[in-house]
DNA sequence: GCCACCTTGACACGTCCTTGGTAGAGTTCG
DNA sequence: CGAACTCTACCAAGGACGTGTCAAGGTGGC
């Protein structure tokens, strides 16, 4: 089986070894372990971090974003309340209000 | 009426004037502008801020990171780059190797 | 047994983000 | 008119991010 060392895997992937354990830290990309605890990266992870990369350039992102992109696919809670929020009611623009008297409001929840 | 100047929407919603501004550079909340340049914040506004507090103290999240948020529902290409790459194909459960037989062997170099 | 390589943890540095302040100029309103 | 407020545009301190590097100790293969 074609499993590389970090170093290996930094060589034919662009990042440092550095950065790998960085990107797994992160929980973007992480290797399995060798029964000592050796990351081994197979071809996944190499074209997980290679694709990794590619998306990095193409798109104006830091590994930041992705992680936080990460984030919301973990905690569909957080992403649905980030939802809801976007999609609040834009309500009317500034009405006159006779008297300026405060309506309570009321959330749409769905 | 029911708008208020950026002092008074920053004393009703919490935020610091300052925030209030750098909200809206954020592209998070935009007030509306009088004939000569000043921030009108209206119901709308205000509820607005205060959700958006709300959501920065439950969840455990930042300003920035709703920008990206924000950045994912306009740039679709993005978020589908996105999604793409974390759906990428698990691949095989790669196989755990009995551990130190790996063979050295010649990288594919790109 | 050697020596190269791996692991985690820590420190360091430059850059960007966050947030407050301050300054100069225009606006509102009593 | 004049005090109080707003606007934009900066400077600045504190923290986070990206990345390199070094240290101390375990592992792999010849």
């Amino acid at each position: 089986m074609t499993t590389l060392t970090i170093n290996e895997a930094a060589a034919t992937t662009g990042w440092s070894p550095r950065m790998l354990r960085y990107v797994e830290q992160l929980g973007l990309v992480d290797s399995p372990r060798s029964a000592k605890g050796y990351r081994l990266y197979g071809p996944a992870q190499l074209q997980r971090l290679r694709t990794l990369r590619a998306l990095l350039e193409e798109h104006d992102v830091e590994l930041g974003d992705i992680g936080f992109a990460l984030r919301l696919r973990r905690e569909p809670e957080l992403a649905e309340a980030l939802d809801g929020w976007f999609d609040a009611e834009p309500r009317r623009p500034d009405r006159e209000m006779p008297d300026g008297d405060w309506l309570a409001f009321e959330q749409d929840k769905h």
